[in-house]
DNA sequence: CAGTAAAATGACTGAGTAGTCATTCCCTTC
DNA sequence: GAAGGGAATGACTACTCAGTCATTTTACTG
């Protein structure tokens, strides 16, 4: 069963709203933007957007949501494939900070997000919040597994997954805000140097 | 020369302004935040907040830049007391995560600004940077120091500064959502054994 | 206890914008 | 190529809210 004109119409439209928004919204932040510009950055009329999504903030979100899903299925998919603990800890690091540096849009989005947690203003806040979790408790898996192998020291799992998800989001806006003169590369590796003495047995 | 009534009153009230600012900011973010609202919750009338401040986000900046020159005073000054880099790392760490947990309104406001480091809205900007930046580069100095003398191996102090500063805030970030149900001092002590086993000789 | 000046007030204004909907456009079908 | 229907449009509406300022209140002085 392929999918009908309407629906990949409809798909193509969506995609092309989500893209500028990620756009507009990632250079001016949330409530700066106005739907005018998200129309004009996606060449469409105003009155379009309302035709495939309910409010700004659902557009929003939309964007969000949707970058948190393709990065969280990276990084499980090259964690999964990945052998040992330590190859498994430089997949996570070197996807996130690799699909960050290939999304800016949605990273600048999503980092302003992180800053806004406590502030609840959609319903969709319960879901972004689970998204966010997602990504740490995967790590925390991998962590725990290997704290019982012997693999790496007895720490507290949950905290330090977290702290990884910190840095690794760290270590991009220091690139971003042109504090690192680095190459990507180099970042990276310092910073998995910097963890994994952190976390070794 | 003592300060004159003038003088006294005109302090009292702008404290009385920026500690109701970043509870209501706090609360509900800057741009979901009414003048009004900040009015009520210092006591006053909306127009009484404009004879102390030229506007709302002028209001803002100073609650944010007050509350981070106050941290980064305690930080120095906690930090110049320690004695060896393992100590004035503790120093650090400690200090700004009391802080924060002593004033969650104002770690809500800077959290949150974190984020927008890159929506540039207001004359401050340059300031704000620079502030946030002062503080990484205290602990650079530290850490240039120590590695210098062997204390501790060499890495790159600039970009361990800012890792360390990333840490730090998410730790509180773990505790205000709920994530962490440990006592403040077990997140501190887990946080510095990781850091230290990254960095230590 | 007037008289005056400074401080405080809050109703008002003007700008900006999210979301609507009557109209137009365009594509399909017969 | 006419008719019908769904998609797109953008002028318009209804509302919010930062900032102003004429008026009132308070504090001080002689």
């Amino acid at each position: 069963m392929s999918k009908t004109k309407q629906e990949v119409v409809t798909e193509f439209r969506c995609t092309e709203i989500l893209d500028a928004a990620r756009k507009v919204f990632a250079e001016k932040g949330f409530s700066e933007t106005t739907m005018d510009q998200v129309a004009e950055c996606a060449g469409i009329a105003k009155g379009t957007l309302y035709l495939y999504f309910r409010s700004k903030r659902d557009i929003y979100m939309a964007a969000l949501m949707e970058g948190i899903r393709s990065l969280n299925n990276d990084s499980r998919r090259k964690v999964e494939a990945a052998a040992g603990v330590r190859e498994k800890l430089c997949a996570f690091i070197e996807t996130r900070v690799g699909y960050f540096e290939q999304h800016r849009d949605f990273f600048l989005i999503y980092h302003s997000e992180v800053g806004n947690l406590r502030f609840p203003q959609a319903s969709h806040d319960g879901q972004l919040s689970e998204l966010y979790l997602e990504q740490a408790q995967m790590l925390e898996e991998v962590l725990k597994k290997a704290a019982a192998a012997g693999e790496i020291r007895e720490l507290r799992p949950d905290s330090t997954a977290f702290t990884v998800c910190d840095m690794t989001r760290g270590v991009i806006v220091q690139r971003l805000l042109g504090w690192s003169r680095a190459e990507l590369n180099d970042d990276i590796q310092h910073l998995i140097g910097l963890i994994w003495r952190g976390i070794a047995a």
